[in-house]
RNA sequence: GCCGCUAUCGUCUAACGGUUAGGACACAGGAUUCUCAAUCCUGCAAUCGGGGUUCGAUUCCCCGUAGCGGUACCA
């Protein structure tokens, strides 16, 4: 056991260049003003990987409050593990939340670039804070260096696997707990690494009861884990860089996922040690896939749908998508939707205690539904405009048939999407191009063309298709025209009007299946149509 | 293994201790339309198992079981 005195000259020996006290660093981050009812929350994604569909999630949780309280929003990087970082990593993490609309009132808004006055915003820019919370905490007697290696800390963890007990840095297994200063310089002399641990007083027999803003009352186990605060290249873990940023930058609720639950008891110690108020705690469920009838957490690895780039790529409407987000982290945003069809998302208010307490599973059927009926209230024009976006970057052909034909295009978009009847096929911007097929002859030349032959007789179909060229007037009024059609039939002689109908579809769009007939000879315009179905008569009859 | 959280149709979920266990998506059938989509009906389909408490349990308690998460110098 160390005695007071020597702790404080451990905590010079170990850092002699930490001038500043914990007190000097709440200078620079004053308590903000916050109005009754404000939440201040902050998102702290790693740059380890590409854009996961939870973070999104998450994102959009964090944002979402803080709007809806008139708080603010703040988006951290977690960029404390070297080994793991990526290239790039923060500007997907930026671009991707950016390109959903999710935007932050403060923190990092490029790779190089932060806004607001509780920054750095980048942990690795923090590193001389956390030290003079440790140098602090040294100084204390609740943290301490540890020279275990890591073969070391994997023969304890053999050994106490045989013994059948918790593995971990706990009593009597953390050797360096109560090290003597001379053994502790004795090491430092050799220039041997060290980590800094917690000097834990938690004990793991005793629990107690906490309240989760999600989950309702839990009760928790203390920890005795001599957890690891700085590891031994000067970054933090999550665990001790969480309780100081959060203080620091005045966060008021900590909205996280549930992978952290098991971790509470560790850091309401770490609270209590840094003398910190402990903030309260609201952990939700990850999105989960169905495997195989097994319920799993999405994988960045396995599953290509786990990628925000996948949805970006199909052209996913970011606001179906963050409709169906906001539906299974509140799921009585159905019924409001119903209530409010019109509504913009933010008038939705977002509650912690309706979140789900198991995992959703993220259901791309459910998802490609939501799109669907949000693509229905688009005017065409809109749909024009963001399919634009979207091709420029992921369909160089749709893109060029776009800008290129402007009116004709919002044409093709607006079949059906007038009155009360709305066509809903439209779930994704990669889907515009299946509408557009039958409208450019271009795209319509690598399809084949359907055969109905065995419906309609091939002369009947000649016969049909002269006669109609006959009575073929552009400028015909639907009933009119649908008039003219069934006239025909009945002057063939065929029983079934939709039999004339089907001749017409397959002779102009080569389908059997198209939007309706009409609309699509009013777009396409006399001279194409007319052309189709000569040419129709001349190469597949 | 140990610790924690969770458990209602295939999926997302609703139900002051009293309901015929409700809705949505999906699926199936029908109606309608020039086909398809849409729309409108109809149908299919659930309280994990076992014990308690209670007049009465999806709801409260206990024990199993399962799923998920944690058990790192990753977050």
């Amino acid at each position: 056991m160390r005695t007071k005195e020597q702790n404080m000259q451990l905590a010079e020996i170990l850092f002699p260049d930490v001038k500043r006290t914990p007190k000097d660093i709440f200078k620079d981050f004053p308590e903000r003003k916050l109005k009754k009812g404000q939440m201040i929350l902050r998102f702290a994604p790693s740059p380890t990987g590409f854009l996961h569909i939870g973070s999104i999630y998450s994102g959009m949780i964090c944002v979402k409050f803080a709007k809806q309280t008139d708080g603010i929003s703040i988006l951290r990087i977690e960029d404390t593990d070297k080994e793991r970082e990526i290239k790039d990593g923060v500007s997907m993490i930026v671009e991707g939340l950016k390109g959903f609309g999710i935007r932050f009132n403060e923190g990092v808004v490029s790779e190089d670039r932060s806004e607001g006055d509780y920054g750095p915003y980048m942990q690795s820019k923090r590193l001389d804070i956390y030290k003079v919370f440790t140098k602090d905490l040294v100084s204390k007697g609740l943290a301490y260096p540890c020279f275990l290696t890591e073969d070391e800390l994997g023969e304890i963890r053999e050994k106490q696997s045989e013994l059948s007990v918790r593995t971990g840095c706990y009593g009597k297994w953390a050797k360096w707990r109560d090290a003597s200063v001379e053994e502790i310089e004795q090491m430092l002399k050799q220039e041997k690494k060290f980590a800094i641990r917690l000097y834990s007083e938690g004990n793991y027999e005793n629990t107690f009861e906490m309240e989760d803003l999600t989950k309702g009352k839990v009760t928790v186990r203390e920890n005795d884990m001599d957890a690891i605060l700085l590891k031994s290249d000067g970054f933090p873990t999550y665990h001790f860089a969480h309780p100081i940023d959060d203080t620091l930058m005045g966060v008021t609720h900590i909205t996280r996922g549930d992978e952290w639950f098991s971790s509470v008891a560790l850091h309401v110690e770490l609270f209590n040690a840094l003398g910190f108020k402990l903030l309260p705690y609201a952990h939700f469920s990850p999105l989960m896939k169905m495997d195989d009838g097994k319920k799993r957490k999405l994988s960045k690895r396995k599953d290509p749908e786990s990628a925000v780039s996948y949805y970006i790529e199909k052209g996913y409407p970011k606001e179906g998508l963050l409709e169906y987000l906001l539906n299974i982290a509140n799921s009585n945003f159905y019924d409001w939707r119903i209530e409010n069809p019109t509504v913009s998302l933010d008038k939705f208010e977002l509650k912690f205690e309706k979140f789900n307490k198991s995992g959703a599973i993220f259901d791309i059927v459910k998802l490609d539904d939501v799109c669907k009926e949000y693509m229905a209230t688009l005017s065409a024009e809109d749909v024009y405009s963001k399919a634009l976006d979207w091709a420029r970057e992921f369909d160089d052909e749709i893109f060029n048939l776009l800008e290129k034909n402007k009116d004709y295009c919002i044409n093709i978009f607006n079949i059906e999407r007038e009155g009360e009847k709305v066509r809903k096929d439209l779930v994704k911007f990669e889907d515009v191009r299946e509408q557009l097929v039958l409208f450019f002859d271009k795209l319509l030349e690598n399809e084949k063309v359907e055969d109905i032959s065995e419906r309609v007789e091939v002369e009947a179909q000649k016969e049909i298709i002269k006669r109609y060229l006959e009575i073929f007037n552009i400028n015909d009024s639907v009933d009119d025209w649908f008039g003219g059609i069934k006239k025909l039939a009945s002057d063939l002689n065929i029983s079934k009007v939709g039999d004339v109908a089907m001749v017409l579809r397959v002779a102009i769009t080569h389908r059997t299946r198209s939007p309706d007939l009409y609309q699509v000879i009013q777009v396409l315009g006399e001279e194409k149509v007319r052309g189709r179905l000569e040419n129709y008569v001349a190469t597949m009859l």
